[in-house]
DNA sequence: AGTCGACCGACAGGAAAACGACAGGCCCGC
DNA sequence: GCGGGCCTGTCGTTTTCCTGTCGGTCGACT
């Protein structure tokens, strides 16, 4: 199922001095099954980098105490090497760039999308599981998603999709079977505090599948990739005969 | 027989300011081998988190005193992680309610079927007991139902059921081979307060009964699988021969 | 053979989903 | 700084298909 086949649960220590946020993450990297614990503070947080030894964290620039790149530079100074994503303020243009130079692995603006953040969670162990690591390619019946390219195809044909398309098809694709509610999908890949509760989800639907569909082997109707089930959500799936 | 084993009975907070619909909910988590208490108020309902120590709590977004998302907060501010599943009125909130699904709590719309009330229940608790949780999957003679994937399959072949059959079938299934009556799986997968004391039942069993047939293995006529019991109900179960 | 319950075809009302058209906003190039 | 194009989401209309009612027929039990 998954790519990245590890033995032990990937560990993640979650920093934010904003509770909801913190548990946020860590509820949702325990559902992938990850092991998550959370920090609201900046010692807090070098206390359990010490303790719990996580493989990956992540970790709020602006933090009450010593802020992100303190932890940072006293991580790194007491020897781990483990991967960090920061996460930032919409608006803190200079932290970004800051953020990368000051040798983090990767950086998330707020309000971030959960799908997004656990997408890159993945890519960053992924690529500090050490050389040669594999690539991540997703692939449900004739379709497949290159993680790393970005790059979508069905079949030999290549789609090109918005970022939001992508995002709804990536998450129909790694959860597929399964039948997600609107609820879920908007949840999930929208950012958290996003008001809609509009129609926007069956709006990207439908426009997937017309790209989809434009790209199907089988110029006619073969059945639609991405099913509705009437009165509950969408699924991507063979369909039964 | 159960995926969700657990030692001890799950324990179940119901609040809700209207005494029968808390009630109801009670009884039928009682009558699933749950302990179940109720609260009429938010000031009680944090009362009896505190004291009772639920596994799950059911959560009226109309409360006469504070409103549902406070009780929320004011739970997880006392640093419980307990899950929450939230009824709201058809119209009412139904948006605010965004960002549950992702939090992995959950929300469902009054009026409600019972059984739908606790299969959800069933899957946030699922869900919550850890990471690595397990699959639900019934299964009854060749048939089977993935509840996380909402997919039925017949041996190999699977079925697309309306949300009604799906509802029935599920009910089927999980009391199987128990006898059902009609008023019974009306109760249980019909909203409450539904008016129709029709044949309501007998109609969506035809149906589902064609869709299974349509299934069936052996083209030709093995016993049916959805057993009449003339002048009660139906069961669920390999004919008696 | 009669009676009563069950089955199921046909239909209609209505709810949910699909989707066309449009508008605001953002980004990019000039 | 300005214009243009693309992306995204809102609105409203059309389409789909789910659900329950009615009633005729069938089958079982007496």
């Amino acid at each position: 199922m998954a790519q990245y086949e590890r033995v032990e649960k990937v560990r993640l220590l979650v920093v934010d001095d904003d509770p909801p946020i913190a548990d946020l993450v860590a509820t949702v990297a325990r559902y992938e099954g990850w092991e998550a614990v959370t920090a609201n503070s900046g010692e807090q947080a070098l206390r359990l980098a010490g303790d719990f030894r996580p493989d990956i964290v992540v970790l709020d620039l602006m933090l009450p105490d010593v802020d992100g790149f303190g932890v940072l530079d006293r991580l790194r100074r007491s020897g781990t090497m483990v991967p960090v994503v920061f996460l930032t303020a919409r608006d803190g243009v200079a932290d970004r760039v800051a953020g990368l130079t000051r040798g983090g692995d990767d950086y998330l603006v707020k309000p971030f999308a959960v799908e997004e953040l656990m997408a890159r969670l993945r890519t960053v162990l992924r690529r500090s599981a050490g050389p040669g690591f594999q690539r991540s390619v997703l692939r449900v019946a004739d379709l497949t998603m290159d993680e790393d390219a970005r790059e979508v195809r069905r079949g030999e044909r290549r789609l090109s999709l918005t970022p939001t398309e992508y995002e709804v098809l990536r998450y129909l694709m790694r959860k597929s079977p399964t039948v997600l509610t609107k609820a879920q999908i908007l949840d999930h890949v929208w950012e958290y505090g996003f008001g809609g509760r509009s129609n926007v989800v069956e709006l990207v639907v439908s426009r997937l599948r017309r790209k989809l569909d434009e790209a199907a082997p089988d110029a006619g109707d073969g059945e639609p990739l991405i099913q509705t089930v009437r009165g509950f959500g969408y699924a991507l799936r063979q369909a039964p005969r």
